[in-house]
DNA sequence: CTGAAAGCGCTTACAG
DNA sequence: CTGAAAGCGCTTACAG
């Protein structure tokens, strides 16, 4: 705070050679002779000396920080999800020097935020389909990883699970447990995970050769899966595959309500994983992203792109997995 | 990305001004006559002039960016009093330029950090007794804001909430309810937040002029909630406060297996109205904190701090208020 | 392999 | 009120 910090001209200085060879020796530049590494070294840790980032930046034009972007309802910072992706995302960063910047999904901010060099791209969680920013981003040809397949096909970066292949686990699974008239509650149709876990259902389930489920539509919220078990409670029913943990905690009472015991009259999947998943009764068996894997792959690939903004787009896509409690 | 951003020295001279006549309008000096402004603001506008904020860090020495230091097991990300903080800082950095950087609370590279300008402050949340980083901060003079009363008292700025108080308006609200023999179950004691909600329970009870409440020792996790209960369950007793609201999650099923119905036979206060307190059977009453407005005041004294490192130091204290459920 | 020098884009005394 | 100039602390061609 008071006294200045020590500067790269003062290392440069004690160890008796110019700043560009301190420079070249805090960078790791291999071409620097043994003994004049050393001596600048030792300069370096008795002096504490620690390298001024906006001056670097300056002259490199990298700011060594990358932005998560909340929307900017501010609702998804309660989200467990997001926890898990910052827990994700900074064991990768940390190593490399590059900070995590928290910021919302204003546009103007983030491109200026990126344009000022305050940002050198931006990880993109909870878009949706109407959202202008990731094409924004795109056309202005900055750095950005989206942490979910776009809506609408793009040349973008993202990573994301195998929505389709989490839909056939817990259909797997509610066949293997017994079930035979499966239903489920899906999630906004508009959106490609609510899509894409219905047709991963469905193929499953006619992959069983079993009669089609029932399919009522939801909206990823509690009161959606309220809503929508009300109109399965009286079917039925002896398997259910809710597209979100949410929606399944709406869901669990109304079914309890109304008579149909769970996981005795009808067993219930979930998806996510979330922390509701474990404090409903009964605990719920779900599909489980690897989501703080997948964030660490997100922030490679943002790193990766920076670095390398030629080099051609390519996107991951994660295996989930099945959790078993006691809903099923 | 591929053009070059505009400069002061492009502004400057479409503008027909010096830089530093441009610079002065960028950051609102107002000793610029009238008409320069607007030729300026004319000038900066269509060439969608923004600054460089590395240029500008160096030479002011201020990183416009400030750290919340999380707890290196990182298991506090998951908590969803971290995103409320989150959505409280933010609003009232952002009008200020400031960024909001997420770190782990690795010592040497929050001091680093810092050091570096990377980051003019820090906000330190979920710190424990004998986290050093407190102290090596203060004696580094550098500034930080604490998210709670530090278990020494040391002259450092935090913003809490009355502790005390809030475990006071659950006994009030407890005694109004008609409960007469009361129970508590405490956070960990060697806490500030352990010792205050205590203290003001049993202060609170005594004012009723109530026996003494019996009090059994948790740690504010679930399964400690649960084993508490264990220890009152077969006690008469019609009133429980427990010190956290994912304790109580423990204590509920134990107090129902246990043949006590909640609340008819016992009445339960939580604290945090924190998400498991909705979620969970009956859904509890419990005492809020004011999270976000904590957390804006918590940026807005580093802010200040920041600005005037010299200034006294200063805390701030908030007042809970009671959200009563159906636990009670 | 090493150093002198230019330059990154700002802010801020200092004159006028 | 305004401008010329110095300087913030680095990196990086360019010579040697």
């Amino acid at each position: 705070m008071d006294r200045r910090p020590v500067t790269l001209e003062e290392v440069a200085r004690i160890a008796g050679v110019s700043r560009a060879t301190v420079s070249r020796v805090v960078n790791g530049v291999a071409t620097v002779d043994r003994e004049l590494r050393q001596v600048v070294e030792k300069a370096i840790s008795t002096t504490g000396y620690t390298p001024n980032r906006a001056a670097r930046s300056l002259v490199t034009r990298r700011a060594g920080a990358i932005g998560l972007v909340l929307p900017e309802e501010g609702r998804t910072v309660h989200d467990p999800y997001f926890g898990r992706v910052v827990s994700g995302v900074l064991p990768v960063i940390r190593p490399l020097g590059v900070q995590l910047v928290l910021t919302t999904g204003d546009h103007r901010e983030v491109v200026d935020d990126i344009r000022q060099h305050r940002l050198d791209g931006v990880i993109l969680i909870h878009t949706h389909g109407a959202d202008p920013l990731p094409r924004q981003l795109i056309e202005a040809n900055l750095p950005v990883v989206l942490a979910a397949r776009p809506v609408r096909p793009m040349s973008i970066t993202y990573v994301d699970v195998d929505q389709a292949a989490g839909a056939a686990l817990a259909a797997d699974h509610l066949v293997a447990s017994g079930c035979r008239r499966l239903a489920t509650i899906t999630g906004p149709l508009e959106t490609p995970a609510g899509q894409d876990r219905l047709r991963g259902f469905r193929d499953a389930v006619a992959r069983h050769g079993l009669p089609e489920a029932v399919v009522v539509e939801g909206d990823f919220s509690r009161e959606g899966g309220a809503a929508a078990a009300r109109r399965l409670v009286d079917l039925d029913v002896d398997g259910l595959f809710v597209a979100s943990d949410l929606m399944a905690t709406g869901a669990l009472p109304v079914l309890r309500n109304g008579g149909r015991r769970v996981p005795e009259d009808v067993k219930v999947v979930g998806f996510d994983d979330s922390s509701p998943a474990v404090e409903c009764d009964p605990p719920l068996t779900t599909v489980r992203q690897p989501v703080e894997d997948m964030a660490a792959e997100m922030a490679r690939l943002l790193v990766e792109r920076v670095e390398r903004p030629d080099r051609p787009v390519s996107s991951v896509v994660f295996a989930p997995t099945l959790v078993v409690r006691r809903s099923s």
